[in-house]
DNA sequence: CCAGACGTTGTT
DNA sequence: GTCTGG
DNA sequence: CCAGACGTTGTT
DNA sequence: GTCTGG
């Protein structure tokens, strides 16, 4: 699955990756320790038809949610079965988006602790997550929530040595047919594949990753094995 | 008909 | 909002 | 995902 | 153990 993960890209390369104007991806400021309810930059279809970047929060509520407070839950959504479910269908369908990444964290649990390893593509090279986002309005008070969930599918050899699941990363091609409307759900579901374990590398990291008050480039760092 | 769920993960 | 269970 | 709270009263 | 907040 993916509970973390951090964002050190360039507004040069975030524009040039999602296609969102440079006005927008400048104001974008890396990040080493994205969690859960935190806003995060995501590119989506703006009514104009073409793409824009926006920041939205990560934990989808559901358009008919009474209320926002289990947000934090809906962070990921099965490639699966994503299609079906109440809570993903209608924004599978009409809300696509891409969620700009460099690399992210997975936990191994060893007795009591939780162990991070970071996880990125050979080199650092910058993806995006396939993601879905959602509008929630209170009838209360009038809020307008805007957030998003992250895509999983089986784990690679890799990841699949800490975990079953890995987000689905998405490069080159695939991230425009993710995003055009006229994907057939075919193609769609295509897309929803392991990236593969050869184009990835991964190493262990502090502890300090835990904490989500800790967002710094430490947090990537290799961590030198410990007794 | 109304009431209640609607999700993922990990662990047992 | 929509589906399932009672 | 992990960390931290999980309760009430009264006082500052 | 379970829920909430970040």
């Amino acid at each position: 699955m993916c509970g973390r993960y951090g964002s050190e890209i360039s507004p040069e390369q975030l524009s040039l990756l999602l296609d969102v104007p440079e006005e927008q991806s400048a104001q974008v400021i890396a990040r080493y320790n994205i969690a859960p309810t935190q806003e995060a930059p995501v590119a989506r279809l703006a009514a104009s038809g073409s793409r824009e970047l926006r920041m939205l929060r990560w934990g989808l509520v559901p358009s008919w949610s009474r209320d926002a407070t289990r947000a934090a839950r809906l962070i990921n959504a099965r490639s699966e079965t994503v299609a079906e479910k109440p809570s993903y269908r209608d924004a599978y369908r009409a809300r696509r988006c891409l969620v700009p990444a460099d690399g992210f964290y997975e936990w191994r649990r060893s007795g009591r602790s939780r162990l991070p390893i970071h996880f990125q593509r050979k080199g650092g090279l910058p993806f995006a997550f396939a993601g879905l986002w959602e509008r929630w309005g209170s009838p209360v008070d009038g809020a307008d929530l805007q957030t998003f969930t992250v895509l999983t599918t089986t784990a690679n050899e890799l990841v699949g040595e800490v975990h079953d699941r890995m987000p689905v990363i998405l490069t080159e091609g695939a991230l425009d047919r993710w995003m055009d409307p006229r994907s057939s759900e075919r193609a769609l579901a295509g897309l929803l594949r392991p990236y593969p374990a050869s184009q990835m590398e991964r190493w262990e990291v502090s502890i300090r990753v835990n904490a989500v008050g800790n967002d710094d480039p430490l947090c990537r760092a290799r961590q030198p094995l410990l007794l």
